[in-house]
DNA sequence: TCAACTAACACGTTTGAAACGT
DNA sequence: AACGTTTCAAACGTGTTAGTTG
């Protein structure tokens, strides 16, 4: 666990300029903070970096070591994200900003342990619809709203070395997700009812000014995918959320919560009759009752017996909340696919599925890191003792793989015209900021293209760099990831 | 009418400063 | 005086709930 939330004064001044009024110094500022990071050099993979780059990197990077390392970022509490994502993750978001629970948490190797990496989060909506809650599922409820502003979350104790982020666990315990497209804390907006997944992104760099060199990389998991609400829909995950999180203890059914209700109940004569048939009969509610009463029906002697008949609906229904995705899912034909023991091949339903397989293929089929699991969970609903979940850098051959899933957008405009000047001083590249927010284009707007929806799912693992390199493929579902700039704002 | 959203609320955890002891 | 431990209140995070909005 990092315990020192470190303060960079780059970060701090980075995020004062972001919410500054758009001024020349800042434009410059930001032109060299600017996503074409993804672009050119810097989206190149740690493979293509080799032949045609190194004149570009900073004198810190080491390309030989770095591309002789195998960098891999681990989930930690893979058994909790699961036990989520089976039932289907639900996220609140607030206006003032709600934390993720479970939260991002990671562990890094194969860092060079005196190079100094950023690390970074952002949210990349997993399709292009927005849903609703319907009985016990979720549906497809037509297009996704436009994107909202993109932001990306700094790893407050970025930049640090390797050493550094390998000594412990990685957590980004302080992301706050809203709703507020207006927010001025730097939390990362999302829709409701719309699905996400972070994407964690690595980048050597010495500080935030030397990210424009550097080679991202980027990770992302299928347990993590989300559903962002602002109340919560199913209730086997208010109960998952319940017991896990130390924050809602008091909602527990040992807990001191009886005299909470005890009070309320007397609060409002018509309050408790209207709730009569849930506290007395609650142990029956059903799973379309009112949220909070199938919860009261775990006090008292018999807390036991609808605990394990939850747990048995939870099983039942394993998959249920996701149904529309099988539904709406376009790709069927995952590698871990038909492989019923996979947990891969079978939880990931979203449309998006095939977006992690590069690093899943990867992890499973290849890799012989003792990491890959093949040993997890079940259909059973058992979880069992697993290594944590790993995503590497994906290797010559998957990102092959990846290019052939996932072959990149033709045309990187606002990505590619990154300058590929040698590094001069801050604010003397005149090149359009990246993305959305471009010059005429003021921050804190709706951004990305034509609002009209969300792209496909766009597949930013080892992408990146294909699309980056390779313009000509084509692809009728490649996202136009351009949209999603990692520095079109920050926070930690 | 209803789904989605918001704000107030109670409860528990976390945090950090003050008090205290060695 | 310096350091470590304990105590406690404020801040914060959480799900619940009733009311509001479109």
């Amino acid at each position: 666990m990092v315990t020192s939330w470190r303060r960079p004064v780059t970060i701090c001044f980075l995020s004062w300029i972001l919410s500054s009024p758009r001024t020349r110094a800042t434009e410059q500022f930001l032109d060299l903070l600017a996503c074409p990071v993804f672009g050119g050099c810097s989206m190149q993979t740690v493979r293509d970096l080799k032949p045609g780059f190194s004149g570009a990197a900073p004198p810190s990077m080491a390309p030989d070591a770095y591309l002789q390392g195998n960098i891999r970022l681990t989930l930690e509490e893979p058994e909790l994200w699961k036990s989520f994502h089976d039932i289907g993750t639900e996220m609140i978001i607030t206006k003032p900003g709600r934390r993720m629970f479970p939260h991002c948490k990671v562990s890094l190797s194969g860092l060079i342990p005196c190079a100094k990496y950023i690390l970074l989060v952002d949210m990349v909506p997993e399709d292009g619809y927005r849903y609703k809650w319907n009985k016990d599922k979720w549906e497809v409820a037509g297009k996704a709203e436009p994107q909202p502003p993109c932001r990306t979350y700094l790893h407050p104790d970025s930049p640090a070395p390797g050493s550094h982020w390998m000594k412990q666990t990685v957590s980004f315990l302080k992301l706050k997700l809203t709703n507020n497209t207006l927010d001025q804390h730097g939390h990362i907006i999302l829709h409701s009812m719309h699905r996400y997944h972070p994407r964690f992104h690595l980048v050597q760099a010495d500080d935030l000014f030397s990210v424009r060199w550097s080679v991202f990389q980027t990770f992302t998991f299928p347990e993590t995918s989300f559903m962002a609400v602002t109340a919560y829909q199913n209730n086997k995950i208010t109960k998952l959320k319940i017991d896990h999180n130390p924050f809602a203890k008091g909602f527990r059914d040992e807990g001191t919560n009886k005299k909470r209700r005890a009070i309320k109940s007397a609060a409002s004569a018509d309050k408790r009759a209207k709730m009569a048939d849930t506290s007395i009969s609650e142990e029956d509610s059903s799973t379309d009752l009112c949220r909070s009463s199938s919860y009261a029906g775990y006090e008292g002697d018999g807390a036991q017996a609808p605990k394990q008949s939850e747990d048995a609906a939870v099983k039942e229904e394993r998959y249920s909340p996701w149904t529309s995705e099988r539904e709406h899912a376009a790709r069927t034909d995952s590698p871990t696919r038909g492989d019923p023991p996979d947990v891969y091949g079978t939880e990931q339903l979203v449309p998006a599925l095939a977006s992690y397989q590069p690093y899943r293929y990867h992890e499973y089929g290849k890799s012989p890191s003792p990491t890959s699991s093949t040993s997890s969970t079940t259909g059973s609903g058992r979880f069992e003792s697993r290594v944590p979940d790993v995503a590497t850098v994906p290797d010559h051959d998957s990102l092959k793989l990846s290019q052939h899933l996932h072959p990149g957008p033709q045309d990187h405009n606002g990505v590619l015209n990154m300058t590929m000047a040698p590094p001069t001083k801050p604010g003397v590249i005149s090149h359009h900021i990246y993305g959305p927010y471009g010059p005429e284009q003021p921050l804190g707007q709706w951004s990305g293209p034509g609002a009209a929806q969300y792209p496909p799912p766009h597949h930013l693992t080892s992408d990146y760099a294909t699309q980056a390199v390779h313009h000509s493929y084509h692809h009728g579902n490649v996202a136009e990831w351009s949209q999603y700039p990692l520095f079109s704002y920050s926070c930690w």
